[in-house]
This record gives structure tokens, C-alpha cells and sequence, in this order.
DNA sequence: AGGCTTTTTGAATGATCATTCAAGTATATT
DNA sequence: AATATACTTGAATGATCATTCAAAAAGCCT
């Protein structure tokens, strides 16, 4: 038998910051070919096709955005420190000149909504484990009495959800960064 | 000379209702042909091509909600009435189980964004606009007294265009009317 | 070392796409 | 009524797309 000669990681790195700037649909198997080093046969052989690649894709983007919540959590000093350092990076992702980096899970729901099923409900599941980590976090603070509110973890973590998915969508038409901390602080 | 045979109106809420519910790119010809009644060459005849159509449809929905909005506030007892009438409207498009009706200038942002200058730049200023007729409204309702804050009509009227593009992002994932409801609530 | 299995290669395939075009047709103006 | 002008028709065009495939290459196991 014979195993992969590329960086399966590495590869869905790649497919990921494609899909996320360019979107699915206008994303053709010659960019990512050009993007991942991989002939079209390879990404076949490899994750069937592409909408197999976008699951993959989905699922690293998802597994790598647990990986930075935990840890941006981990080394903040308070449950309010790790809020504030996560919604200051992502003013910084969205408005960083040279990224414009978009959320993989929003963009790819934007355009699969309403018209494949299959990969909606991957995200569904993916945006719905983003709000959990949220709850998590905010259930830990309600406990230890550093966070008092008459809303329960579940609805201040679909807030920040939805606050934050506000965010991502504003900033593609005003970029304006004072303008975002604002919004940011607002939350 | 001859006149055009079709309703431009009409056809261009197709498109629009086409556009947001797919998205551009994976909205035909064909679909536009079935859905307008129009064939291709009459669509190239009338709007050029089809980005041509889609930049003609984002006027016009531009339009339909400016005059929609017009109508709730003038319609509404109050401004806060309003505003709440506003959000209602909202997550009754959002919910409506036939419709699902997503916003063309945030679905069509999502795709467009970093991928095509032109549409993004009109679809930017549409989002503008939407942003100053909350302005006028807020400020009106400062003036007047009916609304006390420390921000300024401006701020909050950014906030109240994240919030509901947020909420449209949300429900594509969670579609449950009292989650949206308290989101709304809490705006 | 040899054979089994999987990956890689890259050209070929067929479908679908936006767009064009020439011919036909209807309306407005004179 | 005649003419000019612009719209409609729908098949044709060429490009691009995702996908397939057969041959070649390479790692793994006995």
C-alpha cells in the first residue's frame, strides 16, 4: 500500500482560506490546485470531491477554532479578559489590510443555505458547537460569580453569536475600526 | 421604436427573490429565463448582462425597503414602536417556513465581497443607506425626547445594523422563533 | 525482493455556463 | 401606410467547469 505524499493539514489550510475569501461556487478545481500543489485526481482520491473537500474543510476550520478559543481562554486571566481578547481578535482578523479574513462557517452558510442541505447542516452543527464553547465559558463565570445576569448562559452566549456574526457582516461593508470597537464594546 | 413587452418591475423582483435565495453564481440564465419569462438575448438586451441585472435588482430592492421602511415608521405610534415593528417584520421574514427570505444586499455582500470591487462597492452603499434611515429616525426620537442615551444616533444606528444582520446569519443556523424573539428583545 | 494496494499524474470527457447573433417582429413616429 | 428603431427569439458559440480514467509510480507487507 501506498501513503499520501502531502500534508493532509496543510492542504485543508489551504482549501480553507480559498473557500473563505472566494467562496465555494467561485472557487474552481484549478485554484485549488494551484493553491494546494494537488492534481484534480489527488483531491478525488483524496476526499472524493469537492464538496467532500469543503466538508474537510469544515471540520479542520472548526477543529482549529476550538483549538484558539480553549487557548485564548486558557491564558486570560478572567472569563471577561477571554471575552474581551477573543472580540478584539476579531476586529483585528476582519480588519487586518492584507488578510480581510473571513469566518469559513458564515461565508459557507451564506451561500449553502437554501441550496445544499448536506453541508448546511454540517455548519448548523459547527456554528451550534461555536455557541456551546461560549456557554461553557459564561456557565463557569455565572458559577464563580464573576458574571451576574438575570439571562441564562444560553442566552448571552446566542447574543454573543449573533453579536459577533453582526460584526463579521458590518465590517465588509464599513471597515472603519473605531467604528467596530464600538460595537464590540457594546456587547 | 418598439417598447419592451415586460413589467421591469416585476422582473426584477424575480431576480432579486432568485439572487437571495441562491446567491449569484449559482443563479443560470436559465433560471432567469424561467423565472422573468425573458430570454437570454431580451436579458442582455435590457440590463446588459447579468451582473448588469444584478446591480439593477439591488436598486430596486434598495427602493422596495426604503419605502417599506418609510411606511412602517410612519405608520408606527411612536419610534420605538417602529423599531419594534421593524425587528417583528424581521423574524417574521426570517421564520415564515414557505419564504425564508434572506436579505439580497447581505447575501449578495457575502459573495461578492473580495471578489468582485464593483457590486461590492454599490452593495456597500445600499448597507449605508439602510444604516442613515435609522439615523434619521434616532435622531428624530433624540431630539424629540422620546429616546435618552449617551450615545450618539450614529452609534446607534450601527448597532442596530450589525444586530439585524446578525440575527438574519443566526436564524440560517438556529430557526427558532423564541431564540430570535430574545435576541430581538435584547437589541 | 516481489507483489499488492494506493496515490499521483494530466489529459480527456461531457455538461453547463454566460454571452452573441442574425433573423423575425412589434411599436412609435412621420 | 411606411419607415425606422428597438425588442424578441432561440439556436449557436466558445469557454470553463467538475469529474473520470488509464497508466505510471511508490510505499507497505510477506
Amino acid at each position: 500500500m501506498r501513503s499520501a505524499e502531502f500534508d493532509r493539514e496543510q492542504v485543508l489550510r489551504s482549501a480553507i482560506q480559498l473557500f473563505a475569501s472566494k467562496g465555494f461556487a467561485n472557487t474552481s478545481m484549478q485554484d485549488l490546485k494551484k493553491a494546494t500543489g494537488l492534481h484534480p485526481g489527488s483531491i478525488y482520491c483524496a476526499f472524493e470531491n469537492k464538496q467532500g473537500l469543503l466538508l474537510r474543510a469544515l471540520e479542520q476550520y472548526n477543529k482549529d477554532r476550538s483549538e484558539e478559543f480553549q487557548h485564548l481562554f486558557q491564558q486570560a486571566e478572567s472569563i471577561k479578559a477571554g471575552l474581551k481578547a477573543y472580540l478584539d481578535k476579531t476586529i483585528q482578523d476582519v480588519t487586518s489590510a492584507e488578510n480581510h479574513c473571513a469566518c469559513l462557517s458564515l461565508k459557507a452558510m451564506s451561500e449553502m443555505s437554501q441550496v445544499n442541505p448536506v453541508v448546511e447542516e454540517v455548519i448548523s452543527q459547527n456554528i451550534a458547537a461555536w455557541q456551546a464553547w461560549f456557554v461553557k465559558v459564561l456557565q463557569s463565570a455565572m458559577d464563580n460569580g464573576e458574571i451576574v445576569s438575570s439571562r441564562s448562559a444560553e442566552q448571552r452566549a446566542s447574543y454573543l453569536v449573533m453579536g459577533i456574526s453582526g460584526i463579521r457582516v458590518f465590517a465588509q461593508s464599513n471597515n472603519n475600526n473605531s467604528t467596530l470597537n464600538e460595537l464590540a464594546e457594546q456587547l
